[in-house]
DNA sequence: CTGTTAGCGCATTCAC
DNA sequence: GTGAATGCGCTAACAG
């Protein structure tokens, strides 16, 4: 009877390793060579049935599974993704990383995450920390600059955007329609009879937030009268410039987000006016919340998850031999309108107003 | 002049490795042995002032950074932690999530995340995949077996729980002390002047229902009843059992969760249930949103990145070389009552009742 | 079909 | 102080 295979690897001291089984231990259990066990594992050549039956007995008597690291190791490759989000407790990522996760599991790939806590200044650094231990990256809505997002391409092997459009769109993304989007809310809000509404502005940085711009410079005209005014992208943001979006004596106000409608509408409360009754409120992205207020929001809702998935579906093209800078992949989600309560025709309008031939 | 060093690696067909710089490449560029850099990127032993710079100059220039993996098969640790949680974008888990990933980020450690999309029959198999990652990994409020969590804390070499309690403690855990709160939520009911309060269950099978059904029997006595109706833990299982709520009669309804209490009180807004006018209603937990319907819900707050956090803790400490069986710590935090607008004395009490000596 | 050999990238012994 | 050699756990290329 020979030594306890884990004697030989006994380490003095802190840190003292923990001896996991390793693949000769099954081997020896077995009766068989490493490499056979591997076979078995792996699928990659045939055994026999009877060795077969003998690694799968030692494996499962003594619960070994292979060492990922190790096989990474030797094939050049992790099998395992990293998202960066700039807010895990913001459900909206938490969703599309869900999305992402989901997907990959399928494929046999880990999910690695890194909250950059809405620094932007953080990003690039996580992003290269994160291809570390991975195959490449998914970046949820980075903030990070051009510049930063080209040279991030380069030093990561695979890297995917959502929510953000790299320069020449060098870096494949999955994005939300959000001119689409726009169109629709200001579309709505018209044939409700709306012809001032004030848009609460998120923040300038941001890929999305000059969509919206495009979309709102696109649905302005005669018949609908649109100012803007700062805001962000929080709910406190929201909570903050209620009182100057009442101030613009509009009809309507259409928030960057949900998160932002759900602290205007708050503070609307707090003040006294009716939604949809004084103003009507639109939010954006359709967080599950949306639909727990009074009045439930109206608001675009976006295939969170689908998001995440288009991203998975894009870094796994991108890893395939012939795709070296060839398909970078552009894909768009379209969201779609969700009317609920917090909208309504203004006061001294008809509830229903005739549909404008030609409208949008 | 040489081959370049990748030429060596190259493989042909589908999955090419794509050519990271090695240490090798920074030692070659440095003009230095594998060795010299190791200890200049380790710190572990004194190294010249030139060769340090000659050394740092090429890594800055070919951009080199280990590779983990490697790292973490020869020193037997992979420097990661994994955490299985039921549901990302509940934003408690998100939370969760995130203090341990911050605290854990601090001893420059890498988190790994597993979403078992509350299937409970799908956490074993999570935390086992991610031990194979990871140097242990914390799991959060799991619903698994007792069972299952023995055997799970024998294959995973350092196990934490979140809001679950092993048997005889043989898991690390850290716990909210849900007794105190549901006491704090009873004595804040009883003060109001409350004497009839209705419980809407979580699931049977959680670690905290449990805890709360604990609390509840020693809250109940002559001058509070309280009457139970089975309902669950999400927003939808709140607006299912609000009917049954209110026909309980009871003056004052005590949610499972925030969620929980947010789905009831859109129910109870349908159906033209003042609230707290008619009646009055809790939460638990705190989670953001509940700041922002109306009206504003009262409610425990639980500080969740600190549950994070001290999970973080006890990890950390279940690898000290000492702690070997020894310290199983449970680590309970309390959470603190958030009286907001969802509660108020009942129709025919005076708002204000004279405290009642030897309250609770 | 099966076992033996080599090496993935790195840190850590040993020699010098 | 520094460099050469060793091996972490595993699989792909060889030999048998």
């Amino acid at each position: 009877m020979w030594c306890n295979a884990a004697m030989g690897r006994a380490r003095t001291g802190a840190g003292a390793r923990r001896s996991r089984t390793t693949i000769i231990d099954v081997a020896r259990e077995a009766g068989v060579s490493p490499a056979t066990v591997s076979r078995v594992l792996t699928g990659t050549k045939p055994v026999s049935a009877d060795l077969e039956r003998r690694v799968r007995a030692a494996v499962g008597l003594l619960g070994y599974r292979p060492n990922p690291a190790a096989q990474g190791l030797l094939r050049g490759a992790t099998h395992a993704v990293g998202v960066i989000v700039p807010d895990l407790s913001n459900p909206y990522f938490a969703e599309v990383l869900k999305g992402v996760t989901n997907a990959a599991e399928a494929a046999d790939f880990r999910t690695l995450v890194a909250d950059t806590g809405e620094k932007a200044g953080a990003e690039h650094g996580a992003a290269l920390e994160l291809s570390r231990w991975t195959d490449g990256v998914v970046l949820c809505s980075p903030r990070m600059s051009q510049w930063e997002l080209a040279e991030l391409a380069r030093a990561v092997p695979r890297l995917v955007c959502v929510n953000r459009l790299g320069r020449g769109s060098a870096v494949p993304a999955v994005l939300v329609d959000f001119e689409a989007g726009v169109a629709s809310i200001c579309r709505h809000l018209r044939e409700l009879g709306h012809r001032r509404l004030v848009y609460l502005r998120g923040p300038a940085r941001a890929w999305s937030e000059r969509a919206r711009q495009r979309a709102l410079r696109a649905a302005a005209g005669p018949d609908l009268e649109i100012v803007q005014i700062p805001c962000g992208s929080s709910s406190a943001d929201g909570h903050r410039a209620a009182d100057a979006a009442l101030a613009t004596r509009a009809t309507a106000a259409m928030a960057f987000s949900d998160y932002v409608a759900l602290g205007a509408l708050t503070r609307f409360e707090e003040l006294g006016v009716s939604v949809p009754g004084d103003l009507s409120l639109t939010g954006f992205d359709d967080i599950p919340v949306s639909r727990l207020v009074s009045p439930r929001l109206t608001t675009m809702a976006v295939r969170k998850q689908e998001l995440g998935r288009r991203a998975w579906e894009l870094f796994s093209e991108s890893g395939e031999s012939g795709a070296l800078d060839g398909g970078r992949g552009v894909v768009t989600v379209r969201p779609e309108l969700i009317a609920r309560g917090s909208t309504a025709s203004p006061a001294g309008v008809p509830a229903q107003l005739p549909r404008t031939a030609g409208d949008l």
